[in-house]
RNA sequence: GGCCGGAUGGCAGAGUGGCUAUGCAGAGGACUGCAAAUCCUCGUACAGCGGUUCGAUUCCGCUUCCGGCCUCCA
């Protein structure tokens, strides 16, 4: 089975078709680096990065190329700084550092290219020179602005109107705009923000340029996927078609583009703004990232998740099962294959891991039954390999199902006085010390054979 | 106000024009000194009202409710 994707563009889902099958393009808009990311910020960085992980798996790892890109001058940035007294170099080296920190925890890859706008600013301005020559941008009061009305295409992506846009604007309008939907290329800078030297003037880019400038410098033109939160469909990924198709003469930007729906809180979307937001370290000093991952790739990626410890737990409660499942077999080596046929067509059909948290349930379910070391390896060798795609189950289990514990060898001690009551039949005494360990969340499981296996129960 | 999405069993969450996933929780059983883990069995749920159809949770229309975008936003 092929790759479907949904493509926001044309509202339906469609078969992934590379330009360049040797060279498959993706470009996700990354974090504004002015604070700690939070949980919703970490949805598309996951799910990104199992579409990654998936087309890599497909084409080859050497054959993919991800580029997402690292916003270091906003105004939000400026605020932040000077809201700290520390410099916006110092803010946005520190906060770009905590979100790889952050990320990684989460098992996200490295996008194979990471660009940073303020890298980029000749790019940026050459952008905006090809779209002043071509009549698309004008200069009014020091700004630079995107002419709407010389793109006939434009609103076409969110489908909405200019008549609607205007009807439904909710922000005053600055007057020395030709149209009211026309959004800034590059804007003055006072001597007390940062600015680059241009043709214009000193100044800084407008918000949604870089992104155009960056995906053309590392991805070219034209492009396969275009990817971010359902909110940047108006007007960011408007607005980058419109510079990108108009500063290349039409021709085409981004062919398929996804888009992740948000994390909810009560059914609200979680957001800065209002307050209800829980950074990704406050959520990593609960829960291993693999929880918070497994978490997050719960329901689907086009549809509202809400946040709450109920879905941590079943998260905590299923990655255990597997662990436990793959304890059972950590004498056995894993056969060499590939994920499951029915886990690879579940992610295939537009990224639907809960129907591949199915598949690979079948897997842990066939692995519990198996009883030949064949069957065994095999099982093992698909749960694995299909672990991978999705970005979990690569732990030892022993390491996952104990963890960090320092307590080990008191632990391993108390275990074997159990068993010492057990075998002079002191049931008494050994259902105390069960007690006694299960109070510090260790659980024990005595296994046929007389041995006695034990972890973390929290 | 305009434009998009949603509404599935106690919860989470797929999917399908007829055979009605999966996980958690719950009930019963096997195993166990007791447990834990595992295995077996058990739940006909698809917001409401019309329509199309031999047959709709699945297609169409309307209604209700919820969320999102239209301003920074993942």
């Amino acid at each position: 089975m092929a790759l479907q994707l949904h493509n926001t563009a044309t509202r339906r889902k469609e078969i992934f078709e590379p330009i360049d099958a040797k060279d498959v393009r993706m470009y996700v808009c990354g974090p504004t680096v002015y604070d700690f990311a939070h949980i919703g910020n970490a949805r598309p960085v996951i799910v990104f990065d199992v579409l990654f992980r998936l087309l890599r798996h497909i084409h080859g790892a050497a054959r993919v190329r991800y580029v997402r890109n690292i916003t270091d001058i906003d105004d939000k940035i400026n605020a932040a700084a000077k809201a700290n007294g520390e410099s916006i170099r110092e803010l946005t080296t520190r906060t770009a550092e905590a979100f790889h920190d952050d990320v990684a925890a989460l098992g996200c890859l490295r996008p194979t290219i990471e660009p940073r706008a303020t890298d980029h600013i000749p790019q940026i301005i050459a952008m905006i020179e090809a779209l002043m020559a071509s009549e698309h941008a004008y200069r009014a009061e020091g700004h630079v602005l995107f002419a709407v009305a010389s793109d006939p295409d434009y609103g076409e992506f969110s489908g909405r109107s200019r008549d609607e846009m205007i009807a439904g604007a909710r922000v005053e309008v600055a007057p020395y705009k030709r149209d009211p939907a026309d959004f800034v290329l590059w804007k003055p800078s006072p001597p007390d923000l940062p600015g680059w030297d241009s043709p214009w003037g000193r100044g800084r880019p407008g918000w949604h340029i870089e992104c155009s400038a960056m995906s053309e410098a590392h991805l070219g033109e034209s492009f396969d996927i275009h990817g971010g939160g359902l909110d940047l469909i108006f007007p960011h990924h408007e607005n980058e078609i419109a510079q990108s198709t108009c500063a290349h003469d039409g021709r085409p930007f981004a062919r398929y583009w996804v888009h992740n729906g948000f994390v909810t809180v009560d059914g609200e979307k979680m957001a800065k703004s209002l307050g209800n937001f829980r950074a990704i370290r406050e959520v990593l000093a609960e829960v291993p990232g693999e929880v918070a991952r497994y978490a997050m790739l719960m329901s689907h990626y086009h549809d509202p998740l809400d946040w709450n410890e109920d879905r941590l737990g079943q998260a905590k409660h299923a990655l255990d099962r597997y662990y436990l499942a793959l304890r059972g077999v950590s004498d056995i080596g894993a056969a060499p294959t590939g994920p499951s046929p029915e886990f690879l067509a579940a992610l295939e059909d537009d990224l639907n891991t809960p129907l591949a948290f199915a598949a690979l349930h079948d897997l842990l379910s066939d692995l519990n039954k198996a009883d030949t070391p064949a069957d065994k390896a095999r099982l093992k060798g698909e749960l694995l390999a299909s672990g991978a795609v999705l970005g979990i189950l690569q732990q030892a289990p022993e390491a996952w199902l104990k963890g960090q514990e320092e307590e080990a060898v008191e632990i391993e001690a108390l275990i074997a006085q159990r068993l010492s009551a057990r075998a002079a039949r002191d049931f008494a005494e050994a259902d105390r010390i069960r007690t006694e360990l299960a109070i510090r969340g260790i659980l024990l499981e005595d296994k046929p054979g007389g041995k006695t296996e034990w972890r973390r129960a929290v």
